[in-house]
DNA sequence: AGTGAAAGAACCAATGG
DNA sequence: CCATTGGTTCTTTCACT
């Protein structure tokens, strides 16, 4: 499947090489209005610039070659899709398998339950949030598909009562 | 500024009132896409879906209105825009701060460095994911804007080398 | 880089199965 | 609830400044 958000053009799919942007107040601009509404009309931001569409349209595409703006993704409520229960996991590795911490990475990343993940200093090496069903759910999580791997050696669960993006809940930013 | 993501209509600006959020299979395979790219046309997505475009339309409508897709947001490298060092802070209150947790809440998320609030349980009470533009910047942040703040107890920062959204990394889910 | 104009695509409401 | 149509708006490219 294509993705779309590229379907004008021919620019770098992967992650990114990019020289370090500089962002001119106009392009600052521009990403403000983008991550805060994402559908915000080409003209519309064109407009708020004082630029043409044209030109808007080039800078955006711009951000989007240089690695600024990564992509855009619609923002879904997980209790709305059965995932009524949000956690955090700490999860320490043992030392020698501390070697491959990409595979590991990795692996959680693919589990479908991880909303993001941190690796990260300290006595803990990774932090994941989990969107999951019901406490069973975090149970099976934490159990199979966690404590059972043979690089883990301990994890320590915390409930989390409420998440906020504050970008995300500022549309006029 | 008017909210664009909202412009052919009228449809509830609040977070959301909504309770039943039935998704059927058609419903999940248009939030998984639009998760996976906002910018999918909807041509694309009916195509998929196997009906047509304007039944696509009114469904990612439905979808919004019933809050199950809270907005669209462009997804913006941290470091591009002169924030790259990334921390999670762990910020304990006073026992009698907890009263109106909402205050401080709102505070968090006014702060322009904040990604991410995590109010949890355990021994912390807040967990927040900020991108700053240097150590100097945290430090600042986490003297000025947190410690001196009269209802926190204390803090705890941890660097984050890493951070991975899964779902934003896959465009073709 | 920035612009204007024109072709193509997407949106949205109304209508009918 | 779903599909078709048609008017309107937005996007995207291109020749030019």
């Amino acid at each position: 499947m294509p993705n779309y958000s590229e379907r004008g053009g021919s620019f770098p799919p992967g992650p990114n090489n990019a020289r370090h942007a500089f962002l001119d107040e106009t392009d600052r601009l521009i990403v403000r209005m983008l991550q805060a509404d994402a559908r915000t009309p080409n003209n519309a931001i064109a407009a708020a610039a004082g630029i043409a569409p044209s030109t808007c349209h080039g800078r955006i595409r711009s951000l989007q070659e240089r690695g600024v703006i990564r992509g855009f993704h619609a923002d879904v409520d997980p209790a709305a899709v059965g995932r009524g229960l949000q956690a955090l996991i700490a999860i320490r590795l043992h030392a020698h398998a501390r070697a491959n911490l990409t595979e590991f990475e990795n692996y959680l990343a693919g589990l479908p339950d991880v909303e993001s993940i941190f690796f990260v200093t300290g006595d803990r090496d990774f932090l994941i949030h989990v969107a999951v069903a019901d406490s069973a759910a975090l149970r099976d999580l934490v159990a199979a598909n966690l404590s059972l791997r043979p690089e883990v050696a301990g994890t320590n669960t915390t409930v989390i009562f409420e998440y906020v993006r504050p970008t995300e809940r500022s549309p006029s930013a």
